[in-house]
DNA sequence: ATTATATTTCGACTTTAAACGAAATGAGAA
DNA sequence: TTCTCATTTCGTTTAAAGTCGAAATATAAT
């Protein structure tokens, strides 16, 4: 059923951690350290938040020395991913949450902050 | 927040039987009798998922007689559901459940339906 | 090979969501 | 007012989702 494919695209994109970490992959790709210090999650959520998100061809991931860099889809040829991913771009970028995770982004360096 | 918003929204559309509601309501407003008898589902179901589509803004109630009518919000000046539901209308119409559930909504008399 | 470290998977717990039937509400009709 | 009937709300059950910590996996550095 193809609308299934649609409830799980919108189901992922159901979660505000989900959503944030969409606005911050707008800036870089990040890796799930990077992404879980900034939410203040667990790593294994962070991990599963990203699993599902790639389950809904929003992202996706490219392996890179040690660390497992997660992409935004902007390349996707997929008729919802095409239309969704503009719409989010659009969207959220006065909000306080967002500007701070994304001034984060800018600011953290992956080699001092994951060795902990 | 503003992102509470949008998830709602994304939330209210990451369940079948809501699409299914929306796609519906492409053809022309309906009230919850006749929903309930296409989707299937109990009375109080599908008032719970209107009130949840309600509360996105995606549709709208009006009273007339002894029915509740619900409608597509067509015409919301809210940026979320004005780019939203132009993509649910372009996307599934070719889906078999759909086609069916929108013949069923061109077939069906609630006069004789409800009153059951 | 062994160690270190980034990530994923697993198991458990808690919260949220979907579903139903029954009871309550509210708006015509009699 | 009283009755009828469409809809909503309530209480309960079941299924799904979000979260964590611990264990397993995978890969780079020593």
């Amino acid at each position: 059923m193809e609308y299934d494919h649609i409830t799980r695209l919108f189901k992922s994109l159901s979660d505000k951690n989900r959503i944030r970490i969409l606005k911050m992959l707008e800036e870089r790709p990040l890796c799930v350290c990077e992404i879980k210090s900034i939410l203040g999650l667990a790593t294994s959520t962070t991990s599963k938040h990203l699993s599902i998100l790639k389950d809904a061809q929003l992202i996706f991931e490219q392996k890179e020395h040690k660390w497992v860099n997660y992409h935004l889809n902007r390349a996707s040829q997929h008729v919802y991913i095409k239309a969704i991913l503009p719409l989010i771009r659009s969207w959220l970028n006065d909000d306080p949450i967002i500007l701070k995770d994304k001034q984060q982004v800018k600011n953290i360096d992956r080699t001092t902050l994951c060795s902990l």
